[in-house]
RNA sequence: GCGCCCGUAGCUCAACUGGAUAGAGCAUCUGACUACGAAUCAGAAGGCUAGGAGUUCGAAUCUCUUCGGGCGCGCCA
């Protein structure tokens, strides 16, 4: 396993180009808020220049403290040296006459919970039904470009199951920035510029050999045994004929070389495409390095004073045998953050990786992006500094670099860890487990758990069909809603929004429903700003959680089914709630990168 | 030895970036199928957020420290 590899342990577009953004209830009432603030300091209640930057509006946890909740008594508290539960009423008094507003109370140490009428959440479902897959579509990135990169995996082999981590979290946070209205670049780096390439290239010149009929025999150590570079050798004898066979190694490793990182690159495309990533970049290190852009980046940072020749001090307590000191040209990541300065060229001249990985984060700069997010596999962890170090020092501040960590994957078979050896031949390709269980299952369970923990992926339990499977505890809520509105006989989106009778939506159950619906946009903005794509794997869990309770609600209690016989005011009601809750879950699952179910079967 | 990530119910994990009585799911107990799909649902029980100290109106979250696990540690990528 060639080190080096970032993704190592480990969409579809959005349709409105955020155009318009879909408001945010809470996004929207924390505006009416601030209003009111204003004319509170307008009629000197509050001093003028108070900050509110730290006010929220939230969803309370908790379901009995209202609605909606806000922090504004307590912020604003210390400010003016008040008492928080005496600032709040005044706030609380000038809230009640907010629209929709039907209760304010005042509890705990100052928060400020409000109780908005039926009517005002029934008024959420037309928005949603209106909008369909764009809802929660937001306009927050204000169109900020955004380079997400990941994968990154070595050229010198296919995709395996360890890289669909890293896929999955980089693709769909990209899903998740461009519905939150971020312009997002999706970029693959190669790297085809270090000594891996060319055992790459002697590999593959072995299997040119034998397939132009020698005998190889074992492959020796130090070269890589996979037999995906038969291919390769067989295509290069093609292409060539026996012309390599007796000249020296530096006439035919170029060739050699570059057709493996070809044939391989193509590979790992089309399994990208398998698991419905789509790369908007692909950037060669080699290309880079080549082209000056090293040189260019090493000067900017010797003309700004940051590169120096100097001896590092030995690691502490691991000192490697043959450690000695030498003079080094060195990075002073240290002014940046790091712990230690970095060494920029090898003894031989030529660059170190990370002097190239200097050189590509400032071309990405170049290229637009102010945001740059990279995600890398666990063993990267102790790169991050120095490259926010260097990436903070070429850009002088102008882009951010936040590293997404991807702890590595357990990949299990009934309980039981399946073993992988490259050597023994036994390691499981992204293609394999794409075959075996399904890309959507895949993307989907990649995001069950947060990026920087370890995640397990049983082959047998994420096929299953049990809630303890969350892909079809989501995906059987949305078959659920389908099943419902094609004995309906489809009823379009528009003529529910604009027909249906919501007021008949008056059980709580209905009600929380509906609340759980209008809280998707923000947990767009919030996911997005937060740069954390499985916190929408989890609301579709907890949306799916609430939609079969209300579903099972209906066998004990047959007036609360959806299709109502005698009723039809009522049915059309409900059926703009079931079609709405199929939106929201197949607007998020868009985001996961998972096609919605229509039915599920055995 | 140093740095980074992590430690939350018996197990696997959340907690909207400093908010209220820390929430789900498995497993355990109790209950619900003449249906728009019971592949599901309702309820009970389960906690000194590894331990300690600090910051403040308020801490799982921020700071310090101890313990325990993972990753990394000068010319590899």
């Amino acid at each position: 396993m060639p080190a080096g590899d970032r993704s190592r342990p480990g969409a579809i577009a959005c349709a409105c180009g955020g155009v318009s953004g879909f408001m945010n209830v809470f996004k929207t009432i924390r505006q009416q808020l601030l209003s009111v603030l204003g004319d509170m300091v307008s009629a000197g209640e509050l001093p003028a220049g108070v900050d509110t930057s730290r006010v929220t509006v939230e969803p309370p946890r908790e379901a009995s403290h209202g609605d909606v909740s806000t922090n504004a008594a307590m912020v604003l508290a210390g400010q003016v040296k008040a008492n928080p539960r005496q600032l709040a009423p005044k706030v609380a008094e000038r809230l009640k006459a907010l629209p929709g507003v039907i209760g304010v109370e005042i509890a705990g140490p100052g928060f400020i919970n409000l109780r908005f009428s039926a009517t005002f959440w029934q008024a959420q479902l037309p928005v949603i039904l209106r909008a369909g897959l764009a809802y929660g579509d937001s306009n927050s990135g204000a169109g900020q470009p955004v380079n997400v990169e990941y994968v990154s995996a070595n050229p010198t082999g296919p995709l395996h199951a360890a890289h669909a981590r890293g896929a999955v979290v980089g693709d769909a946070l990209a899903n998740l920035l461009t519905k939150a209205g971020f312009s997002v670049t999706r970029e693959y780096y190669i790297n085809d510029a270090g000594a891996q390439v060319d055992v790459l290239g002697r590999s593959a010149y072995l299997r040119y050999r034998e397939a132009l009929g020698e005998q190889i025999g074992d492959i020796p150590a130090g070269l890589y045994p996979g037999d995906y570079l038969k291919d390769v050798g067989e295509k290069l004898a093609a292409r060539d004929g026996r012309r390599w066979l007796e000249t020296p190694e530096s006439t035919w490793l170029p060739a050699t070389r570059d057709i493996a990182i070809d044939l391989i690159m193509a590979g790992i495309r089309e399994d990208l495409l398998a698991l419905g990533v789509n790369i908007d970049v692909f950037t060669s290190e080699r290309a880079l390095v080549a082209a000056g852009a090293v040189q260019a980046a090493f000067d900017t940072l010797v003309t700004r004073g940051l590169i120096y020749e100097g001896v590092l001090e030995p690691p502490k307590g691991k000192t490697p045998d043959d450690w000695e000191p030498r003079p080094q040209t060195l990075f002073r990541a240290t002014n940046f953050g790091d712990d230690v300065d970095r060494p920029l060229r090898k003894s031989d001249g030529s660059w170190t990786y990370f002097a190239n990985d200097i050189a590509y984060h400032l071309d990405k700069y170049q290229r637009g992006a102010r945001v740059l997010i990279d995600v890398w596999g666990a063993d990267h962890g102790g790169y991050i500094k120095r490259m926010q170090a260097a990436t903070n020092a070429i850009t002088e501040g102008g882009a951010a670099l936040d590293v997404k960590i991807c702890q590595l994957v357990h990949l299990m078979d009934q309980g039981k860890p399946v073993k992988m050896s490259k050597r023994a031949g036994t390691f499981v390709t992204l293609r394999d487990v794409i075959e075996q269980v399904g890309r959507d299952v895949v993307r989907f369970i990649m995001l069950t758990r947060r990026n920087d923990q370890t995640l397990e992926f049983d082959f047998a339990k994420v096929t299953e069909q049990s809630k303890d499977n969350p892909v079809f505890y989501v995906q059987y809520c949305h078959a659920r809603c389908r099943s419902v509105l094609r004995h309906a006989g489809e009823p379009a989106a528009e003529a529910l929004a604009a027909g249906a009778p919501l007021d008949r939506l008056s059980s709580p159950e209905e009600l929380e429903l509906i609340r759980l619906l209008a809280a998707w946009p923000r947990l767009v903005e919030a996911a997005a700003e937060a740069h954390e794509a499985h916190r929408v794997a989890f609301f579709l869990y907890d949306l799916a959680a609430g939609f079969h309770g209300l579903w099972n609600k209906g066998k004990d209690d047959t007036t609360l089914r959806f299709l109502v016989e005698d009723d039809a005011g009522l049915t059309q009601a409900r059926l703009a709630l079931v079609k709405a809750v199929a939106v929201v879950i197949a607007s998020g699952l868009k985001v996961i990168g998972v096609e919605p179910a229509e039915e599920l079967r055995s």
